[in-house]
DNA sequence: CGTGTGACCGGCG
DNA sequence: ACGCCGGCCACAC
């Protein structure tokens, strides 16, 4: 992300610090959704994917999820793992035992890279935010 | 405007 | 059980 990499010198505004458009992209709707996964719960990128519409398209929540890092607010990547519960995006934190480290301090237990009894901490958007 | 790519997922051999 | 393949799609070159 950072389109501000692209200076095209006519537009030399300050870093705009703050949102330039808010809801211009799909990510943000990533974040919105992993800002709303309760503290000791986990979801996956498949459920977020289906939750926003693009099921069949879960490759683009980690996408998102890749360019998270640099959000704000902070969105709290560690608690999204993929279906089997397992930490496949470990590698891209900043030490590859930082997520297991921060679900660990959240009381979720973590095996091998991989959650324990995932699907009892499972935290589905679809059925949790439902639609109401 | 074309191309490559990916922290996924489900299906099939 | 395991590995491979195709789909899907927003985004950066």
């Amino acid at each position: 992300m950072k389109r501000i990499s692209k200076p095209s010198a006519s537009k030399p505004t300050i870093a705009i610090p703050a949102k330039e458009k808010r809801k211009d992209s799909f990510f943000e709707s990533v974040y919105d959704v992993v800002r709303l996964i309760p503290k000791g719960r986990a979801t996956s990128y498949g459920a977020i994917a289906e939750y926003l519409g693009t099921k069949l398209s879960a490759r683009m929540v980690g996408w998102a999820m890749n360019a998270a890092g640099a959000a704000y607010p902070p969105v709290p990547a560690h608690r999204v793992v993929n279906r089997n519960g397992m930490l496949s995006g470990r590698h891209h934190f900043a030490t590859p035992t930082l997520m297991a480290d921060l679900l660990k301090s959240e009381g979720i237990k973590v095996k091998n890279d991989t959650i324990v009894n995932f699907e009892k901490i499972f935290w589905d958007p679809v059925k949790e935010l439902d639609l109401s």
